[in-house]
DNA sequence: GTTGAGCGTT
């Protein structure tokens, strides 16, 4: 929609307006209560994420807010950059990414009802989807639910898909 | 209460 502005040279890679406020540098006890408390002065909110790893289910001391209009997300936006919450000085920016990342992008997960054997333990068949990241098979099936798509959006959006458990380990 | 750059799970 709004994308049809334009930019120029020195004018990097500012991500377009929309509803959806990415919001970061956040303390890791902020919660999506707190925010939504600040957030929702501006208008009505979809709802609120705050990102927690997999793992520890801690927050990654970021979050994102969905607003219902664009004016209101606008507005929480210029109005909360910069603020404290908690101790941070927290930024807000229209989100570069729309929803969450599919689960499981274009990997192929065995089928479905396959024995699941020591090599195949992991409910699919770790050979094959090597395989077919290698060289992918020309028929697919995804009818059968075999395998799980990047949606389109996402595609469109990141050039290599880094699988988060690879993307966020660093050594610790 | 990590010390802190970052754009995402079910």
């Amino acid at each position: 929609p709004m994308s049809s502005r334009k930019r120029h040279m020195g004018d990097r890679d500012l991500p377009d307006p929309s509803r959806v406020l990415g919001v970061f540098g956040l303390s890791l006890y902020t919660t999506e209560r707190d925010l939504h408390n600040v957030f929702h002065k501006f208008g009505g909110i979809e709802r609120v994420t705050v990102v927690l790893d997999a793992q520890t289910g801690r927050s990654r001391g970021f979050a994102f807010v969905y607003f219902e209009s664009y004016e209101d997300a606008k507005a929480a936006k210029e109005e909360c950059s910069g603020m404290e919450m908690d101790g941070r000085k927290i930024r807000v920016d229209f989100s570069i990414t729309q929803r969450a990342h599919t689960p499981t992008p274009g990997i192929y997960m065995g089928r479905p009802n396959a024995k699941r054997t020591t090599r195949n333990r992991y409910g699919y068949d770790r050979d094959r989807v090597e395989r077919r990241s290698r060289s992918p098979y020309g028929k697919r099936r995804d009818g059968g639910g075999h395998y799980e798509r990047h949606d389109r959006h996402e595609r469109s959006r990141s050039r290599s898909y880094t699988p988060p458990s690879r993307k966020y380990r660093r050594g610790y």
